[in-house]
DNA sequence: GTAGGGTTAG
């Protein structure tokens, strides 16, 4: 609370009242610091004022004015708390006034105005503060060096880190720290072993920080066998070492060895942070491994950490990704505070479970309580509009970015070929992309080409198709879009035609793989797959489905795989695609009744999603089945898709 | 006065 003072009353206040009054202010009564005029008649003791003060900047406003002039200390508090609140308007009305004071020169002030703008992301004017200090010292450069480390300019950091050298500074551990952390975002393991080496010179290896940005920057070399050796070397370690290396695995979606370094930090005595919990979700997430995400999950409400939104989207993520869109909204709704991340995953989320309306509706909601949408945001809801054939909504979105003052750019473009794609309006697509203020891309021209094959349009298929392979000729996703395309328009010169090409450009198909974890344990399958060790059993559990849904009504569709086969072979290479082994594998070692999750590498052929629907029907369970593109829930005989994917 | 670890989309 700012006291109301008028000038009569600050007149006879008394030296310590004026101490108490201004040291009880609040950096939240800026807004009434019109209150403070009245101070500026009796402040002559500056050191009184800075020690009232501690750094508030409601005073700064009296520094404005001119009615009062701090001292190198009181610049330095100034400066720091500028930086720590990352204010840097008031920053630099402060550095505009130190400019032009007798304590311009003083190199740790200049310093710390350098680290106030470099923390502040304001990388420009740290330069030039940089460069137009006439001493500079190894703090200097440590400070601009970190700063662009913290905006991940890497070049300019490590350019100026071999700058230092050539000068003649040392390094200290907090110059290692951030060229470190450089060299593992450029991803240069030469750089990142060069500074590792001087490290080792400068005998800074048994510091912790140093020490964990090393076992970070290896991983992200991808030199993990390095990375786990300088850990398990580490003299000193603490939760922030762990969870590098925890957050790798992360990142490489290696969910159960995430896991399994969560138990041995635990053992080892350390407490998982936000950071460790994040990245462990992260790991299952990109892994599946849902079981064991779980069990972290529980293990974090145990610990009494809270659900703030920096570990609760991931959380929120991995259910999602996981196929539990309910435990996803639990998650949602139970954040402490959500922030945009938390809003863009949920939408997420209901776009890849096909939920479009879910997510138009949580969309509505978050502009009704005034949360700001950002250009992810408009993706997840054109996406999420997209899958579930909503057109008018999805346009009506698309043009809406415009008024939130958000420049469309090229996903938004595809989303929207998709979107008239996917209810066939292809011709309206196609003007779309010749109407476009910007570049089409190979993404854009295959968004139109997997529409054509979609709805069987060979010749505007084509047309796309050439349009992508002039753009990108590498990819073999629209290569087989166009076999298809082809073969199933009886045109088997042409699609031998496209094979062909691929061949000879080295084109490879990815080959498909389907998975489903059961007890912890993931089972991979591939397409004929005969490795397993139940394989000889699951091969006969699917022939019995099959018999068994063709009374039902299951027809195979042969116009998804290989032309050159004759028609028998066709059905025969169909009935043992990857997701249909996984499927029969699940239903012989899972409790009748219970749900089933299947994931796939690429998307769910045509025949495998009919026979799911049948299998779902036939064995009154619920399958889940996520492919590259989205979930799809079998249940009853239909898919949440409403075939439309 | 200076340092290291996390998340949404594609």
């Amino acid at each position: 609370m700012l006291i109301s003072i008028n000038r009569k009353s600050v007149v006879s206040l008394s030296r310590r009242v004026f101490f108490s009054t201004l040291s009880s202010m609040q950096d939240s009564d800026l807004e009434e610091k019109g209150d403070l005029e009245q101070f500026s008649g009796v402040i002559h003791d500056k050191d009184l004022l800075r020690k009232a003060s501690n750094g508030n900047l409601l005073v700064l406003d009296l520094i404005d004015r001119g009615a009062m002039e701090p001292d190198a200390r009181f610049y330095m508090e100034l400066f720091k708390k500028c930086t720590d609140q990352g204010r840097l308007k008031e920053g630099q009305m402060v550095h505009s006034h130190f400019v032009n004071s007798r304590f311009q020169h003083y190199v740790v002030l200049q310093n710390t105005v350098l680290n106030m703008y470099a923390k502040c992301g304001d990388m420009k004017m740290a330069r030039k503060v940089f460069d137009g200090m006439t001493e500079r010292d190894m703090v200097s450069y440590t400070m601009l060096i970190s700063g662009y480390s913290q905006s991940n300019e890497f070049r300019e950091a490590l350019g100026l880190y071999v700058e230092m050298l050539r000068t003649g500074f040392q390094p200290n551990e907090f110059t290692f720290g951030s060229a470190l952390k450089s060299a593992g975002g450029l991803q240069s393991d030469a750089l990142g072993s060069g500074i590792h080496g001087a490290c080792l010179k400068c005998g800074y290896e048994e510091n912790v920080y140093v020490g964990s940005a090393l076992v970070d920057m290896y991983t992200r070399c991808k030199k993990m066998a390095m990375a786990k050796m300088i850990f398990d070397e580490l003299k000193s370690k603490n939760e922030v070492s762990w969870n590098a290396l925890v957050a790798a695995y992360g990142r490489d979606g290696e969910g159960h060895n995430a896991v399994k370094l969560f138990s041995d930090m635990k053992r080892g005595g350390f407490e998982p942070t936000h950071f460790t919990y994040s990245s462990i979700f992260a790991a299952c997430a990109n892994s599946g491994a849902l079981e064991q995400g779980k069990w972290v999950h529980a293990d974090m409400v145990k610990s009494g950490l809270k659900l703030i939104a920096f570990v609760g989207n991931t959380l929120l993520d991995m259910y999602g990704k996981a196929g539990s869109i309910e435990d996803a909204k639990k998650v949602f709704y139970r954040l402490v505070k959500k922030d945009i991340v938390s809003w863009n995953s949920m939408l997420t989320a209901y776009a890849q479970h096909g939920l479009g309306q879910e997510a138009v509706d949580l969309f509505e909601e978050m502009r009704r309580v005034g949360f700001q949408p950002n250009e992810i945001t408009f993706l997840c809801v054109l996406n999420a509009s997209s899958h579930a054939g909503l057109l008018d909504k999805g346009l009506y979105y698309f043009e809406l970015m415009r008024k939130y003052e958000l420049e469309p750019d090229i996903t938004h473009y595809v989303t929207i070929v998709d979107l008239l794609g996917r209810v066939g309006q292809l011709d309206r697509a196609q003007r779309f992309i010749r109407e476009m203020t910007i570049q089409p891309t190979a993404a854009i021209w295959t968004a139109l080409l997997a529409a054509c094959r979609m709805h069987k349009n060979m010749e505007l298929g084509a047309y796309a198709a050439e349009r992508v392979f002039e753009l990108d000729p590498h990819d073999s996703g629209p290569h087989m879009l166009l076999c298809n395309i082809y073969a199933s328009a009886g045109r088997l010169r042409d699609a031998a035609r496209v094979r062909r090409m691929m061949n000879e450009s080295g084109v490879k198909k990815e080959p498909a793989c389907s998975w489903v974890e059961i007890e912890n344990a993931i089972h991979v399958f591939v397409a004929n797959d005969d490795t397993h060790p139940q394989s000889e059993e699951i091969r006969k559990m699917w022939e019995k489905l099959r018999d068994e849904i063709k009374k039902i009504g299951y027809v195979p569709d042969t116009s998804h795989v290989l032309w050159f086969l004759d028609q028998q072979e066709r059905e025969e290479r169909l009935q043992y695609h990857s997701e249909k082994l996984a499927l029969a594998f699940a239903l012989l070692n899972t409790p009748p009744g219970t749900p089933i999750t299947i994931k796939k590498n690429i998307r769910v052929c045509g025949d495998c999603h009919t026979a799911f629907k049948f299998v779902s029907k036939l064995v009154s369970r619920e399958i889940i089945l996520r492919d590259t593109n989205r979930f799809h829930h079998f249940r009853g005989g239909s898919c949440s898709c409403r075939d439309y994917w």
